[in-house]
DNA sequence: GTATTTGCAAAAGCTTTGCTGCAAC
DNA sequence: GTTGCAGCAAAGCTTTTGCAAATAC
């Protein structure tokens, strides 16, 4: 029974959201780069109050409304997706740059802490629901609430 | 490929709430039960404000508030579960009652529908988290939106 | 020069809470 | 008779929106 390897999200971004959103014709402002920037960068998952600090950082005039179009853009083009982590923190949402490889998020009802778990099995799963149901996945999301490691010690 | 049995909420529901939270000792009120009545009969995911419609009809007199209040016992005391049902209608919590058989939820962007299907695999990868993770899961919860089989048509 | 986007502030939507009087046991 | 609960209304929190001024191309 080894550590599971909890993907930093850091680590996992290999996809450059300026160079993407140039690429489909969308206007790059100032503002936009700086929220792109800010999340690419992030090393754990960010509601948006929390991003508009990130970004402030790089541009002090940023408004939280253009944090919160900047996402829905982002949501719309699948370029990020939207968590609620088991409602760890009231009614926030969280974000995270979209990964090819899907994977599950654990929430410590105990710590707070998420963990990102990557298995074979959520794919499996993903197309027998394809298969079996006749339903074409678009996003998934799976999320589990319990105790992790260190708070069961 | 046969169509998948996307098990109705009312028929899945063996647990009498009531008479679980009497076993707790827990009081139960004149409005309590009345919640606890329409949560238990309805046949598909409520929101808040839906269930309110419906225990009124049983007592006109309910307050939303203890609509909410109730709810956030039965959470509490792991009777029922929320969902967020990938935020078809905004940011709205649903509910059903809790069920030992852990099962998905598939909804469709196209039409709203909302599917459940049960699978083994589902399991297995909650079995699988526990062991590699070390992570106690206290609950799952996995929603997949995407196209039907019937809007695919 | 024109179309889009931004900042600001206000509104919206859902949920929670404080308090007083009422109900359950 | 106590203890806890319900109703009411107000507040809370996150997110969205309308509009005039600013910005990108």
């Amino acid at each position: 029974m080894s550590e599971p390897s909890p993907l930093a999200p850091a680590l996992a971004q290999r996809l450059d959201l300026a160079q993407e959103m140039k690429r489909r014709g969308v206007r790059l402002t100032r503002q936009r780069a700086a929220v792109l920037a800010a999340i690419q960068q992030a090393t754990r998952h960010l509601d948006a109050e929390s991003l508009w600090r990130l970004v402030r950082a790089r541009d002090a005039t940023v408004n939280l409304a253009t944090v919160y179009r900047t996402l829905g853009m982002l949501k719309k083009m699948g370029l990020v997706d939207e968590l609620d982590l088991m409602h760890l923190e009231g009614e926030k949402h969280f974000y995270e740059v979209s990964r090819s490889q899907s994977h599950l998020h654990l929430a410590c009802f105990e710590c707070g802490k998420i963990e990102e778990y990557q298995t074979e099995q959520f794919l499996k799963l993903q197309a027998e629901v394809e298969s079996v149901c006749g339903f074409t996945v678009k996003t998934g999301r799976l999320e589990f609430g319990g105790v992790c490691r260190t708070c069961r010690k």
